[in-house]
DNA sequence: GTCTATACAAAGATAGAC
DNA sequence: GTCTATCTTTGTATAGAC
């Protein structure tokens, strides 16, 4: 039985799956774990505060992914892409999960600074993390792609993103299947 | 002079860019024309029905591109392409402007039915259209890729929304003409 | 077509008891 | 840590006058 701060931190975030940040409510919570709305102030004293700790949650989950294969030096770099897209492919074998962040780049401008600052952190960190990467395995001849690393590592992240938010609304299960097929082939040369 | 109709749409649609459906109310809509809020109700008879119309009057901007785009025999598949683009880079160019549909994918689970209706449909003829682009681009000796059309045309359409997402949270001016860039490097075979 | 007035529910948030 | 109670503001929406 988990505590009710990670309850709590768990159907927030799995509220904004669902619909974003303005889509649901600290009653919606209460009602789904069982507590009164006022309970959740003591664990995070504003909305924005918990929707800022939902997304600094999440990006670690991804930095400790990126972390552990970087550190496996006998984790080859086409391994290393597969273990990293790893999560991602669970989204997209789901209907309804997609990335939290590509979720909330559609509220952005209306959202908490707060939030706005983990959002952006979110995606430069994975650019960079996939910047290096293919930069590497391209060194070690894994990889082959035109131009610098980081050009295609924004493709691939684009198109990540953006297959996942498709996939959901088209309920295309091969939308992400599909993409990543041809990223693969671009980076065999 | 616009009439008030029409700025109804274009102020909802204006918020709807900035944060999605759930940031914006009709109080907001009212304050920026100068009515106020109850006038709404004379054009739209819910919020649900005003944000399917701003949709689908999206939608048909973009239909009519490609339906131009068709029609006019004179022009290649390249050039058909770029044009089609076109409104998509002006996006690109402005720092807060990204894909209707994009935005609300993000808030998908949470919308309205004919809400959600309008979002698939677009999703779905714009990477209807763009295989159909490709595929006689190909025949015709102007594309060069591997593979069925529509796996092509998903890479693109999902790396153009993911890279608009991207780009406004990390203000990266970059990110869209560098994956453009990439997928024109592709199509060149 | 637009207004005033209003109903009603839900939201974010706080105070203070237990 | 969680509760009850409450405050305040905002949201969607309707009725009816002009």
């Amino acid at each position: 039985m988990p505590d009710t701060s990670d309850q709590i931190l768990d159907t927030a975030e799995a509220l904004i799956q669902r619909g974003g940040f303005h889509a649901f409510s600290f009653q919606d919570i209460a009602d789904r774990i069982g507590i009164k709305k006022a309970s959740i102030y003591y664990h995070h004293p504003a909305k924005a505060e918990l929707g800022r700790a939902v997304i600094a949650r999440y990006r670690q989950r991804f930095r400790d992914v990126m972390t552990a294969i970087e550190k496996d030096k006998s984790i080859g770099y086409q391994d290393g892409l597969h273990l990293y897209l790893e999560p991602i492919i669970q989204f997209a074998r789901s209907d309804s999960d997609i990335c939290l962040c590509g979720i909330l780049g559609g509220e952005y401008l209306a959202l908490p600074e707060s939030m706005q600052a983990e959002i952006a952190a979110y995606f430069e960190e994975h650019q960079a993390w996939l910047t290096k990467l293919l930069d590497r395995g391209r060194k070690a001849g894994e990889f082959h792609f035109p131009g610098p690393p980081a050009k295609t590592a924004k493709l691939i992240f684009s198109a990540v993103e953006g297959a996942l938010l498709i996939k959901r609304a088209t309920k295309d299960t091969k939308q992400f299947d599909d993409v990543m097929s041809l990223i693969k082939g671009i980076l065999r040369g």
